[in-house]
DNA sequence: ACAAAAGTGTTTGGAGTACACCCATGG
DNA sequence: CCATGGGTGTACTCCAAACACTTTTGT
């Protein structure tokens, strides 16, 4: 137990976010490297303290900002995590959020004081992670496996425009696993998802793809796979 | 703000509990009345702060032992409500936990110093709840009927033996609608979910019915509905 | 005998799944 | 002209939903 305790005999709240990426066809998961000697060679979720005067939503948001450089990104809570012992340094309740942004947007990365470095890892090779990390990670990629079901929340992992194929592409890295094109293209015609616009990729070795737009900016609930 | 956050310049964790259980055809809420007189007339969830030696599943099992002589209920956590203003007393992050009890068990209802009372309250006709509760409630219950669509844990509304009507008026009860008596026994009985015993029930002014049993005591993860 | 809940099958429509070929473009 | 990804339809199977009568018991 350290200070944090004995000064407050009482315990903290924090945040820890698993902030995802689509890029190079592979699920990319945003890490930074703490510069805590404890923590040699482990790499940690970006998040921090909740301060007394902010919803816990909001030190989200002010911690992505700071690190990342990054608003106006689709958040969503996880899951509280309240051991006794997750944290070595001190009593910390922590309220893990998922956070999505677009393969277009750039993200800013910032090495603070506090941090030796702030990079994106693909989900299918991450490095050793502190704390409870990786159990964080494995909760939000079950949870979001789960909500592309049922939701249109995919939306959040693409640019504004897009072709068929990087949003079945999406699907599958999430899944891991492949879909059917023919059958993939049925549902989500059916379901009136997405709507064509005039405009067609560019850039492609090959043929130019129709690019889509979602039909609806809100998160809808709707069975999909 | 009150002396909490003054003294300790941080925020707070406490637990809030919703617990249900089935009885009379009704899905019914544990709810306590707080003396508070700032809280005159309005009733509220079970709960209480989070020690700093104590995980926050384990808070929650205490405050119920404590206020409602309860042991091994099925506990699930729902969500951390972290808004600044949510409590009047103080800044306070509230992770709320699902509690479901089989109608069979008995709770002892105490009445400890700091609470007017404590009983139970049908769903459909709730009083008016204090801070946030009602969000909370609301909460729980879409998550129920989500959860009672894809998993087995409407057993933990049941006792050890029940009839296929008391299974499925817990269903009926939860989703507020009304369901086919052939369908479903169809699927529960091709699902394996539930188990004939050699028993029958008695008491009933009338035909006596098979007692079941659930197949397993595990949570589990099946498309039922 | 009658009131009340228990128990039990069939039909039909729609959705999911499996499956293969031609097209447009850049190099 | 060739390589690469883009784009499109049909047939079959299986599950979901609609639907009504007979049985057993207590009074």
């Amino acid at each position: 137990m350290n200070k944090l305790n004995k000064r407050f005999d009482m315990t903290a709240v924090a945040t820890d976010v698993v902030m995802l990426v689509v890029e190079d066809k592979e699920l990319k998961l945003l890490l930074i490297k703490p510069k805590h000697p404890e923590l040699a060679g482990k790499w940690a979720l970006p998040g921090g303290m909740v301060n007394p005067d902010e919803s816990v939503e909001d030190s989200v948001k002010r911690h992505l900002l700071n690190k990342a450089g990054v608003k106006d990104v689709y958040l969503e809570q996880l899951y509280a995590f309240g051991e006794v012992e997750r944290d070595p340094f001190g009593r910390v309740v922590s309220i893990a959020y998922l956070a999505l942004v677009p393969d277009s947007q750039r993200i800013k990365l910032m090495t603070t004081g506090s941090y030796e470095g702030i990079s994106w890892h693909p989900i299918s090779q991450l490095p050793e992670l502190a704390y409870d990390h990786q159990k964080i990670v494995d909760y939000s990629i079950e949870r979001l496996k789960a909500k592309i079901g049922y939701t249109n929340v995919i939306k959040e992992l693409l640019p504004e425009d897009f072709t068929f194929n990087q949003l079945m592409g999406a699907y599958e890295l999430i899944l891991g696993k492949k879909l059917d094109k023919r059958n993939f293209s049925k549902k989500i015609i059916a379901l009136k998802l997405i709507k064509p616009t005039k405009n067609k990729s560019v850039g492609g070795a090959h043929r130019p793809a129709l690019l889509y737009k979602f039909t609806s900016k809100d998160l809808k609930i709707i069975e999909i796979l």
